[in-house]
DNA sequence: TAGTGGTCTAGACCACACG
DNA sequence: GTGTGGTCTAGACCACTAC
């Protein structure tokens, strides 16, 4: 029985053929090292789509490892959508290219990765008493002091999107020179506001005359609408965003996992 | 010290006015029941945001479980964005209404919830040879069998979206006075299909005549269109769609989490 | 220094899937 | 039946935060 087993591993391609290297020094936590080589080993192909993973317990005395933590680092790959766990039958890669989950997404961002290049034009930076849906989204009283910000944002020179936020004032600052050359979203966390969930509505118009003049679009033609309200890790609100897009050159694309 | 934390507790309001029901006969796990438990008294306002949830070990102590079990009643918490736990500090309730995350969302159950009564008019249901772009979404060989659905979606007698999907034939049964009735993620469920993840897509553009006159809008109208894949928890492609939406009746809406 | 969550261990029993 | 993941226990030590 024991022999078989054995033998048969030099014929079981896949998880056989994973060298993993844990360093229990390291202050990376051993769910997370193993964590990691497993997803190396899938992105790299040694575990490809349909292999069974071997049982846990098999795995945690290969490792050294107790059940638990081998148990968790399988959990949060599952979590990220790259194994599938059936009870009575196994752990397996899963089939396709899934590739990122949704992401609280940073126009900035998805333009530089994309790689378009992107460039701001700060229209305005100043402060103003709150509008009634500013002070609600935000969560502070009508007529309460807010950061109002007008930005253009362009890809190899032309106009992409007219971004307008509201923050409330002394969250951070908010230099315009900054604003300029990177993103709102990277001055927040360089701040030390981590993002922790927010709630958008997307929309479409025909533009308007004025907004078609600052898009350097047609009036009438099709816009992209976004609204948003980011809160931090402890739920306050921290930024409340109507944004306008150009449809012909911008549209959301993203990845949904199923939250069990 | 033991005399003034007991003294103490009955002027904390919170966690200690909680009364927790663990039934250990049930076939619910432990730390769903407890989690349940703390998310209904947050949801009914006993545990107010900002109130701390008080340590894992007395909690346990108090509850007769272990500590992992609690942890892990609190850890699916806060991955709903319901808890922060800091290290050092403790963990505490979230200061605002972050309500449902991000679903694969479907438009019948979306608007269903919404309480719009959708009705749905079948236009075609047969199956063709796939299109490049169908064979590419979908992962089969182009010119290969597919199921083509055409929909027209009413709210209130009102058409608000034509859908056009793609599906692997014999993948389920689609019978067409079914789908008059209902929505394909729910004939995708229960046909035992579990929908795992998806890649969408929204834009604009502007109406048609033809799309105009399909909708009950005008020519030129904002439109919003989304295109999907959705695959199962295998990572197979059961379903591509490309949806067109009426602006001025519909927009996405929807709240993202942050996976940390 | 004291208290918190973060990590880890070494077991145990159970429910479910499959042959 | 046999093997799998799902759940649970009762401890332990560490890292970080706040005072």
């Amino acid at each position: 029985m024991w022999a078989g087993r054995d033998a048969m591993t030099s014929t079981v391609s896949g998880l056989a053929a994973v060298r993993f290297a844990l360093d229990r020094t390291s202050p990376v936590p051993l769910y997370h090292q193993l964590a990691q080589q497993l997803e190396a080993a899938i992105e790299g192909g040694i575990l490809t789509p349909g292999n069974h993973l071997g049982n846990e317990v098999d795995l945690s005395v290969r490792l050294g490892l107790s059940r638990p933590t081998v148990r968790q680092a399988i959990q949060s790959l599952v979590d990220k959508g790259l194994l599938v766990r059936r009870r009575g039958v196994g752990t397996q890669v899963v089939h396709s290219q899934v590739k990122r989950p949704l992401e609280l997404s940073s126009l900035y961002d998805d333009l530089e990765t994309a790689g378009q290049q992107p460039t701001t034009r700060v229209l305005h930076n100043e402060t103003a008493p709150a509008a009634a849906d500013v002070a609600a989204a935000l969560g502070i009283p009508e007529g309460g002091e807010v950061t109002v910000l007008e930005r253009l944002r362009f890809t190899h020179g032309h106009p992409v999107a007219f971004l307008c936020n509201y923050l409330p004032t002394g969250l951070l600052p908010l230099d315009t020179d900054r604003l300029q050359v990177t993103g709102l979203y990277r001055m927040l966390r360089s701040a030390g506001i981590t993002l922790h969930s927010a709630r958008q509505t997307i929309g479409a118009r025909c533009a308007t005359a004025q907004e078609a003049a600052r898009l350097d679009e047609k009036e009438g033609a099709a816009l992209l609408t976004m609204q948003r309200t980011a809160y931090d890790d402890t739920g306050r609100a921290v930024e409340y965003g109507t944004h306008i897009y150009r449809a012909s050159r911008y549209a959301f694309d993203f990845q949904l996992l199923v939250r069990p």
